[in-house]
DNA sequence: GTTTGTCAACCAACCAGTTAGTTGCTACCG
DNA sequence: CGGTAGCAACTAACTGGTTGGTTGACAAAC
């Protein structure tokens, strides 16, 4: 019964959910404690306060979005294809982030996201370098652009009424043709 | 020195600072009141209450928006500079439209913009069938791929280290180009 | 018996919303 | 013109409830 790894793990797996639903501002900490089957003590026993447990939600979303969605610079179509599904089946990751700009706009930066944006833009470059990829854009601007497009349906405000009109079929379709587009030569 | 209709936009527009920094959550209403320049009572007469008073707010600042910013369908690159240029100028504008959708994703839709929305459709689907526009992305695409350029780099992550090393002018010109490749023909 | 996990109860600060009372403007009356 | 009744604009102080964060007591494991 006693297991303080998996106290901490049903905290990180609640505090998720709740501030991915509500930011910080919004989320309750007794709200995250209850989802957990848990005492409040205990959320600061293991997370220090309400922005360090935001901090750390957000940092292990984030590690473990770049392990899960690695960038092919051979098919970027595909990836960013990948990027859409993801943020589909896991729509708390892009919140996260949202919220994390929104809200914590000086907040430390993740190491994950700079390291892994590092990586990305320098096989990005040896792509270029290497002729398998147009040099039209820059590996920043293409990053950017793919990022964006990626996230252009879930990003769109409802008031379009475009949710309801389109299959998640035909929106992969879009975002995947766009980044074809962009990329083309000539 | 008592001018209701001067204490309200005072109030409209301390609040429209103070939601767009912080969120509906975030937003204190005190803050907002001892902004304005008058007591929180008021805010409560003119208002009736905390969102109530983010949806006249949000209601406003796109009621502007779309008549600042009208689509020119023979120039959609052109159109997509100057969405860039007024979220650089005003970004206020963009974080409502955010906190809008993570914080009232079931508010009332704000006619506003289904309106302007609809005769941007509108719009496009006659330029196409004149033959004045590319008929490879619908009109329903076109704006959401404009949208979601326009606004890629004030919607990209601080992470990417991205907004210190291009200048605005590079960043906007990203932003057209994008758009012109998007519909050209072939 | 000592360390470690758990919890109920507690606290001070805070916050949205209300109220009872005051102030300044103005239209009407003499 | 001078006085004043009425009313909208305004305010200080308050209220009931909530919130992030703490603590001291107890229980389980070793």
């Amino acid at each position: 019964m006693r297991d303080a790894a998996d106290t901490k793990r049903r905290l990180l797996a609640a505090a998720t959910e709740e501030f991915a639903e509500r930011g910080i501002a919004g989320a309750r900490v007794d709200r995250i404690a209850d989802a957990a089957g848990c005492n409040k003590a205990m959320l600061y026993k293991y997370f220090t306060n309400k922005d360090s447990l935001f901090d750390t939600v957000f940092g292990e979303s984030v590690g473990k979005f770049v392990l899960e969605v690695p960038v092919d610079t051979d098919d970027l179509p595909g990836y960013a294809g990948k990027l859409f599904d993801r943020y589909e089946e896991q729509p708390e990751t892009l919140r996260l982030a949202v919220w994390h700009r929104l809200e914590r706009p000086d907040g430390k930066w993740v190491t994950e996201i700079v390291l892994a944006n590092e990586i990305r833009l320098h096989d990005l470059q040896r792509a270029q370098d290497e002729g398998r990829l147009s040099k039209h854009y820059t590996p920043m601007e293409l990053l950017v652009l793919i990022q964006s497009i990626s996230t252009a349906w879930a990003t769109t405000n409802s008031e379009l009424g475009v949710r309801t009109t389109l299959s998640r079929e035909q929106r992969r379709g879009l975002v995947v043709d766009a980044v074809r587009r962009l990329i083309a030569e000539q």
